[in-house]
DNA sequence: GTAGACCTTGACCCCGGCGTCAAGGCCAGA
DNA sequence: TCTGGCCTTGACGCCGGGGTCAAGGTCTAC
């Protein structure tokens, strides 16, 4: 099969595939004409990598799994290298989600006092009578 | 004060501090022989800058509160487009969370029937009887 | 007068993962 | 034969947030 006909089956783009290629990650038989050539076996590579760029792997970090399967393993992540990604891929997810979720706290909170400080305003504006200063500096959420 | 003095008291770049001008977030005035020229109200302003950016808001999203501050008002989140900005990032945030959420589950799955399908296929090869096909495709997280 | 520390603008580079031309080859159907 | 649809390589663009030259101006201290 052409490149075309891979991609379209895969559900991405020719350029996909040359940069794919060029990467040495799917490399191509070619045909006389210079034809990038393709079978079965590729697309199931194609798909081992899209799968775990939906997952939000990186190229790079296909690589492992990819080659996995060529080397005639029933499945991608049949070999140590692909599981030391998953956990090193774990390890990431969680310092990210517990990065987000300080963050959010922090928004959260600003928020709330925000809209406490302009609620306090309007009551002054109604009621003038001494101000209380609003306070909701942001501070930073440390090195 | 000059440039150079700003980015140090700040924390940052003499590069950042241009960049911030060339967006229009932080004007300088400029001195008889073309220096750029700050006051301690512009260190507020990137102090703020620079603590939005910490918590991960973009550079255009800091735009209200910078804004906010330079009208008069005694804290950047004291004006209503600020506040929406918190709302904004805040359900972003609860979004990418999720989303993460998700994944990692995913991921967490994978290695766990990786693992043990490798460890079927050990046992298999020290007992030698029909050893079980092993099951581990990654199936996408949908659309 | 001259060294050195500051400042200026302009321009290119980086990261990943492609999108999007441009100019030209190859092949099938009318 | 010609049109249209595939294919090829090469090259530039984009996104954000600056880093890092380069070539030159300005000021201060000695």
């Amino acid at each position: 099969m052409r490149i075309g006909e891979l991609a379209e089956r895969a559900g991405t783009t020719t350029r996909t595939l040359r940069y794919y290629e060029s990467l040495g990650l799917l490399p191509a038989r070619r045909t006389g004409n210079g034809y990038r050539s393709y079978d079965e076996e590729d697309l199931r590579l194609l798909q081992q990598i899209r799968t775990l760029r939906d997952f939000g792997f990186e190229l790079e970090e296909t690589r492992p799994f990819v080659e996995c399967l060529r080397s005639g393993h029933p499945a991608g992540d049949s070999c140590p290298a692909s599981l030391d990604v998953y956990r090193r891929k774990l390890a990431e997810l969680d310092e990210c989600i517990a990065r987000l979720s300080a963050i959010r706290e922090g928004v959260g909170t600003q928020l709330v006092q925000a809209e406490r400080a302009r609620a306090e305003l309007e009551a002054a504006a109604t009621a003038p009578e001494g101000a209380p200063e609003p306070r909701c500096e942001l501070t930073p959420p440390g090195p």
